[in-house]
Order: C-alpha cells, then structure tokens, then sequence
DNA sequence: AAGGCAGTCAACCGCTCGCAT
DNA sequence: GATGCGAGCGGTTGACTGCCT
C-alpha cells in the first residue's frame, strides 16, 4: 500500500539533536495536553519538528518514568532471557524492564550484551564453509544454545531459592551436558513457575532438541514467511529429502513457539503484556548475572 | 598535541500493523 | 476487498567521546 511520507521534507522541519528549548516545549506541552496526535502535537507545541521526531523524543528521553543509568544485573539477565524467547522485539523486552525504553535496550544489547554472549560462546557463529544449509544449521545450533543457557539460568535460580550457593551450581552444570541438564528440568519442572525449565522439559523442548541437528528456520515476525523463506533456501543439492527435514524442522519450531504462545501464556497481545518471571522473581536477582557469563 | 580508531547512544529511516472509510 | 492514514517497531546511521599511538 502506497504511503505518503510521514514528514513533509519541503517545510524545512528541522533535524538532528534535540536543544533543551525544544525538550521543554515538548515536555510543557504534553504536560498540559497529553501528547494526542503526534502528527499534530509539532504545530501545536510550536515545534518545528516532524511528529515522529517528537513521539521518539518523549518515549525514548523525555518521559518521566524513564530510569537513567547502568543496567542492574537483574535488568541484564532479564535482557538475556526475554530474547532468547522473543528475539528481537525490543518493544516486548522493554515492557517487561520499567523504566527503559526499547531503544535503550537494543543499544545495550548491541554493545554490551552480544560481546558477553560471545564471549561466553553462545554468539552466532561465523559463517561455515558452504555445506548443506549452512545459515539454517547455524541458526538451530545458536538457538539451542541459547534456549540450554537461558534454562540453566533459570535452573541456577531454582536452585537458590532452596539453598544457597548459585555460584557452585552454576560451577557443577556443564556447559555440554544436556542429559544432565535435561534432568534437572524434569526436577525442576515440578515448578510450574520456572517458565524456562518447563519449556526445556516438555516434550516439545525435547523434540526441538533432538531436531538441533537439522536446519532450523530464521527467526522472523512472520510465521508464513519464514516457512516460505526457509523451503526455498538451497539445500545440499537441494534435494527434496532436504527440503522435507526442513519443513519438519519449521513445523517443530512453530510447535515450539505456539507452545509458548498458547501453553505458557506468552505473547498475548500485539506486543506481549506476558511475564515471564514467577512470584518469586526475588530469587532471580539474587543469582548475579556475573556467575553465569 | 594531534590524528586514528573503536565504542556508545540519540536520532532517523523505512517498513508493517491496525483501524477507519 | 481496497485504500489511506496514524502509530509503532526494528535496523541503521552519524555525532560524540575516550583511548591509544
């Protein structure tokens, strides 16, 4: 569908950093009137910016619930584990972290977070020499080391919530050890709360992991599109036997998120609204960021 | 002191979604 | 169903800053 831009470039609208007289003409005017149309809130602040600019300004600086500063280790570790679930959606991470915006989030996501991923071994690999489906492959190994380190944290959690010493639980979970570390999910899934440890232990986890091996889809927003996408990658020899374990692979990992959509409540709404974290999220913060990366 | 470089983050751009007509 | 519009989202850019040589 055709869209006339959304600024109006031949009016000269102004561009670039924000001054502290635009910042209070924004923050009076919404003060006194609500932001209402953002299209209309420039000309009526008497602001010579476009609406867009405007609503960014006020959402991402200007907002007075906005919390300045570092990120606690809570904050990170929440950051960690809501994108292992959702991915990018910065906008659902950040309305589980009060306080922070989204562009915030996707920024420290970017500088801080992916190097201590990486670091920690959990980054996308670089890409492999061109056998079979290399993209797809490297996607379903990233994403069940992801998912194995998102349910280690929780298991971590669990485990501290009964005793004490998170670092030495941490310590005794190999890194590799999925037998192990399925087990303890069994154990721990008698805890309904633990969101993690329950989509790890249920059967749907256990089949997406034994699937780890075969290609998996490319995380996008659009479910057809990436059934689409995914059964026209080439394949080795892009034989059909190929492009029926990828079909099978989509199927499993649509499951897999259905699962967690319709079983454990999450992704309601347009933008989530869910909570991941159980009661006792207390518990959570106690386990430092720091013992696991 | 000055230039190069990398890291950080505010802001912009282009796209999609939801709703109204 | 097609179209238009406003709002919001995610990716990217570019200015700024600090460190290093």
């Amino acid at each position: 569908m055709g869209r006339a831009p959304c600024c109006d470039r031949t009016k000269g609208l102004k561009k670039g950093p924000w001054t502290p007289e635009e910042d209070k003409l924004l923050v009076d005017y919404i003060q006194a009137n609500g932001h209402g149309s953002w299209r209309l809130l420039p000309k009526l602040a008497g602001l010579n910016r476009c609406g867009k600019s405007c609503r960014l300004r006020w959402t991402n600086y200007l907002r007075p619930d906005i919390k300045r500063g570092p990120f606690s280790p809570e904050e990170q570790k929440s950051i960690v584990q809501l994108h292992a679930i959702v991915g990018n959606k910065w906008s659902m991470i950040a309305a589980q972290l009060p306080g922070r915006t989204d562009n915030e989030i996707k920024n420290y996501w970017n500088t801080h977070l992916k190097k201590q991923l990486r670091r920690m071994g959990l980054a996308e690999p670089p890409p492999g020499p061109a056998a079979g489906c290399p993209a797809a492959r490297h996607m379903a190994q990233w994403e069940t080391a992801r998912l194995e380190a998102e349910a280690r944290l929780s298991l971590l959690a669990s485990s501290s919530s009964g005793a004490t010493g998170t670092t030495a639980a941490t310590t005794t979970i190999s890194a590799s050890s999925s037998s192990t570390f399925a087990a303890a999910g069994e154990k721990a899934a008698s805890k309904p709360a633990d969101i993690f440890l329950r989509l790890w232990s249920s059967d749907i986890g256990d089949s997406f992991r034994s699937k780890a091996a075969a290609p998996a889809p490319v995380r996008r927003n659009d479910v057809v599109i990436i059934k689409q996408e995914a059964q026209a990658l080439p394949g080795p020899g892009d034989d059909s036997s190929a492009a029926s374990n990828e079909t099978e692979a989509l199927e499993e990992y649509q499951m897999f998120l259905d699962f967690a959509g319709e079983e454990l409540g999450l992704f309601h709404g347009r933008h989530g609204g869910f909570s991941l974290f159980p009661p006792h999220d207390d518990v959570l913060a106690e386990a430092s960021l720091d013992t696991a990366f």
